[in-house]
DNA sequence: ATTAGCACTCATTTGCATAGAGTGCTAATA
DNA sequence: TATTAGCACTCTATGCAAATGAGTGCTAAT
């Protein structure tokens, strides 16, 4: 559809105004490029480009800027040759894992750090619980006479906990046998179906102490809620005042605002259901307030199953290149870590 | 030092200063209070404050601002007569409050996300973990051939965990005698104290597996390392942006830099060691960075040990009377909340 | 098909006059 | 003696016009 001349200077426009954020005009591009072509010439170029939508002018005498679709495309024909990090990319990344992993929780705050670290730009990392795990049996830990920790080991070599009020007097050995009971009873039930109901019915057979069964119920609701949890991690939400598109502070703390929503960034990430790397750029954004960004989403899988979402969010004008390299190196680092036990 | 009326005028200037943010002259504080005195009195007066040092002048045909000296006497002057909530106001911090509770973490955050939320301005929470927990006893729970969760139990009644690779085919009674054996060996131990050395001797008395060995080195050492940890929580950082003061994004940029170093922020907190309700008013600052800021300080104790700390940071001319009032609450609530089992 | 040349457009910058808010000082007043 | 009216003065903010300059579109020449 584009000869290649035109999509030559579409791509230098592109690339151009990524990284100054200028509107680009023809004399620039004639002076800074080799092209072989007089100013006048790329001038009945753009306007051709503008005409077929790829080109927009902010006003008369300004330069041209990409529209979306010529993002569009810039992207699309980026997936042939996707970009590569340097080493030095890479061995920063590395380093920063390195840095500082304890928990999986840490995992995801890394991921979300260098994201934003690396693309100067804002990114979200949710990390999935997993609702489908299931019981597989408790234990109490004794911690004095009224109070116990209860500990709830799952099918999937996670463990929970909670603090149990037990009745005064109550032996170890009583303890034991009753965690024993209660671990038969229940093995193999998901989290969330050991409700009210179930556990009373289980419990009673049991013990009768009141105080003790409410604590439980408390205690396994909790984790229940816990474990069905998304959890979402930001990073480099300061990057967003260094964009020029974001001098203006009311604009900033628009985004601000929806960053800040739990609940809306969820949203915003649980859309891109899509397998492999999603990129959603300025209108085609579902999501008013961000319908002037664009987002690199991938979502990351453990044994075939999605564990989460990272993203990059940033202006329309963003690194694409860059940033789908570092997403998708990642991308791969993240799903290999995952694998590991913890 | 300070008569009445120039008191009463300082006040009048510092209060409309802080709503209006705009610099306030002798006509305005004539026209908006019936003070029965002509702005000319006014001004005179204000001419005097401003020797005094208590007012200061952004250019000569502007208003007048109050300096930092001016707060401070506001301030102090303010102790006699603390400021109070009105019904609203506690209502909602108690039903903000009930929002979410789950853990010890959620209180934190709540604290952070009601204290900003009440005072328009950014908080910050710090929580101190308790290093100095003694070691009461382990157990293992068996997750399957090679793996079992490590839990370790302290004398303040908290638990934590990690996961431990064991020798294949060793029996759940073995694991049993094992945890046993060490739990005897390591009772009442600092958990910073058991260190690899302690760690290797007290288990070579009871096996030999060194890949064992190894992973529960590595697991203790992690528990120690976040039980010593402090825990930083910011609330409201997208309020900056609501202030006049910060219109400039260059300023915006630096501050939250400052919010974003979690080493900083808890060095900042860490200063105020005092006891009670502390203010610093600009340069009183001592770190570079907010000396344009002012802070509003409390630690809050658990049976007589610090636990914590809580802070308001915002432009000078900031709501002392309300961020007080707040503050005062919020502690309160909070060290009741705190003594409660969680 | 390309390009040089030129008229034209429009945002941005600069300079300048004006309005408005506020002050300080002096002389009048209570 | 304390207060106040009056007035000159200062300095910012606002508005406006002219100059600047980057960029375009069109036409005619190559």
């Amino acid at each position: 559809m584009l000869n290649d001349r035109k999509r030559k200077i579409l791509q230098i426009i592109i690339e151009d105004y990524i990284e100054t954020a200028e509107p680009v005009g023809s004399r620039t591009i004639a002076r800074k490029h080799n092209l072989g072509l007089s100013p006048a010439t790329i001038r009945n170029e753009m306007s051709d480009l503008e005409l077929l939508g790829y080109l927009e002018q902010p006003h008369t005498s300004a330069g041209r800027v990409p529209s979306a679709q010529a993002y569009r495309l810039y992207v699309d024909s980026m997936k042939e040759e996707p970009g590569v990090l340097t080493e030095n990319d890479i061995a920063l990344i590395n380093s920063w894992y390195k840095e500082r992993i304890r928990n999986i929780d840490d995992i995801f705050k890394s991921t979300a750090k260098i994201l934003s670290r690396m693309t100067q730009n804002v990114s979200l990392v949710l990390a999935n619980r997993k609702p489908t795990a299931r019981f597989k049996y408790l234990k109490f830990l004794p911690l004095n006479e009224n109070q116990a920790i209860m500990c709830i080991v799952t099918d999937d070599g996670a463990m929970d906990n909670g603090l149990i009020d037990i009745p005064a007097g109550m032996s170890a050995s009583e303890l034991e046998y009753l965690s024993g009971k209660m671990s038969n009873l229940l093995e193999g039930r998901k989290l969330t179906e050991i409700t009210g109901d179930l556990l009373q019915e289980v419990y009673s057979a049991v013990s009768e102490d009141e105080v003790m069964l409410a604590s439980l119920k408390k205690a396994i609701g909790n984790i229940a809620a816990k474990n069905s949890e998304q959890k979402v991690f930001l990073g480099g939400t300061k990057q967003l005042l260094n964009q020029p598109e974001c001098q203006d502070v009311g604009r900033v703390k628009n985004l601000l605002g929806i960053l800040e929503e739990e609940k809306v960034v969820k949203d915003i990430l649980d859309a891109g259901d899509n397998s492999g790397l999603k990129v959603t750029i300025g209108s085609e954004n579902k999501f008013t307030g961000i319908k002037d960004c664009s987002m690199v989403q991938a979502t990351y899988r453990l044994n075939g199953q999605i564990v989460g979402t990272m993203a990059v969010l940033g202006p329309t004008r963003m690194e694409y290149r860059k940033v789908i390299a570092v997403m998708n190196y990642l991308h791969k680092y993240l799903e290999t870590i995952l694998k590991e036990p913890q």
